[in-house]
DNA sequence: TTAATCCCTCCCCTGTCGTGAGGGTCAAGC
DNA sequence: GCTTGACCCTCACGACAGGGGAGGGATTAA
């Protein structure tokens, strides 16, 4: 006849000592024998209960129902694990849901960023681009809960017209950089690229006026790639460029984020 | 300029007034204003606010983070969204797994249960046939944490003899009145049947010294169509009474459960 | 004998509110 | 002017499933 201590039990089931004592206190689990020191002594029977209470708490059931299946012969528990099936059924589909939404809000911010960077572009496209682009934003966007802020937040970030045009010198010199260097036959995925893709990767975060974490520059890549303007203005610097360009910054994310 | 009181606002985005008082208290969400009484009145911006909370919120994010997501603007929430998406990926592939695991000890149950039929059927089928149930069954089970319980279980829970007798001879009134019913051309489905399906379900409770729940019931008609032993008893009574059978413990079975 | 390692109980802590108790405020109706 | 009812406030306790630690007794190996 095998006698465990808490700790010996706890151990052989994988649960803290804390959580015998809490299960003990709720009288859902109580150890088949006491010592006189009050020191609990589990048998084979408690190690069976405990590995039923652990598959119903792992199917997020509370303790308390927990106890009344265990406890009560009565109780069905064919029909609570059917019960249980549903509700678990319902809670990952919200979960899948919740997912969506994310995703949504996702590219809603990636579009909110193009906003933004699209404002800094707009002496580059005409306005009738301006305007198609933006309906191509607003399809993107679906949702629109978040629309007015982020509309007043962009108008609120405008920049003077001179600051805008220093800054979009200093780009075009990474930009004129970066071509030479793809035409000098460089693969994008190229670990020499990293200084001057930096530098593009802190334009871009002083454009933003904010920090731009790997993901939100991963994003941008994205948005390179997934719209005309952009890649007809990178493909007139040099053939490729549109395409060369965004693995490039790709895989300079990949590479700074494993380092 | 609108402005809300608590109750207002917390009808407006759906929450409760406590709630509003806690994520003051917390200093999540405080009102534009407090009156002299010392009233709540939140704006426009607080309600964005509140929405952007209960966004994230609904992330399962805890209320710290979201604050430090609202509070620091150089705090990405680009990167926190994707973290928490596969956050919450991660959630929906434990569900996925855990209703497996549910479907598996549902099975297992099934199994469980028709062991002790099984165990009522001794005197039917012939001991070749017994073992290969029983090959059939381990076979089903698949998982054998419960085994010994149930082994144990299901032995303590031996019937006299006698008992058997009588509940067996029992059984076959009720199994030729149901044929009877069948032969006269009564459809399956029909409620005429109720009286003597609740007799039969109520002899399965007897047989199992327990509740049969509606679900177990159903469960318990899978099982006469999946094995042949049973479906070769069945037969035997009277061509088609092993289809005929469980679509009537099924359809009655549905016909409790919606009244 | 002493030190280390168990064990115990008792108590406070977490996060997100729900649910009162007890009391102030405000507008309307009598 | 007074009451009524519908608001609002603060304070405080409880629920859940334990975590963490203090303080003290028991056991055991060196």
């Amino acid at each position: 006849m095998k006698e465990w201590m808490v700790t010996d039990l706890a151990k052989l089931a994988g649960v803290s000592v804390r959580t015998l004592h809490h299960y003990d206190a709720i009288g859902l689990l109580s150890p088949v024998r006491v010592g006189e020191n009050r020191y609990r002594y589990y048998g084979e029977a408690e190690l069976l209960r405990l590995q039923q209470i652990l598959l119903y708490r792992e199917l997020g059931m509370p303790l308390e129902t927990i106890g009344s299946i265990l406890d009560d012969p009565r109780f069905d528990s064919l029909a609570a694990l059917n019960e249980q099936r549903s509700h678990l059924a319902a809670e990952a589909k919200r979960y899948r849901q919740l997912i969506r939404t994310i995703d949504r809000t996702i590219a809603h911010l990636k579009g909110e960023r193009a906003m933004q960077y699209e404002n800094l572009y707009k002496g580059f496209v005409t306005p009738e681009k301006q305007a198609e682009y933006e309906a191509w934003l607003k399809d993107r966007l679906g949702d629109s809960t978040h629309e007015k802020v982020t509309a007043s937040d962009s108008a609120a970030k405008a920049i003077s017209d001179q600051d805008m045009k220093e800054r979009m010198s200093a780009l075009a010199g990474i930009e004129a950089d970066l071509v030479k260097t793809m035409e000098d036959g460089t693969v994008p995925q190229a670990r020499a690229l990293d200084p001057l893709i930096q530098r593009h990767h802190a334009w871009v975060a002083q454009m933003w006026g904010r920090d731009c974490s790997h993901d939100a520059y991963a994003g941008l890549a994205d948005i390179y790639e997934s719209h005309d303007d952009f890649k007809q203005r990178y493909e007139t610097l040099s053939p490729g460029f549109s395409k060369w360009l965004p693995i490039a910054m790709r895989s300079w994310t990949r590479r700074v984020k494993e380092s």
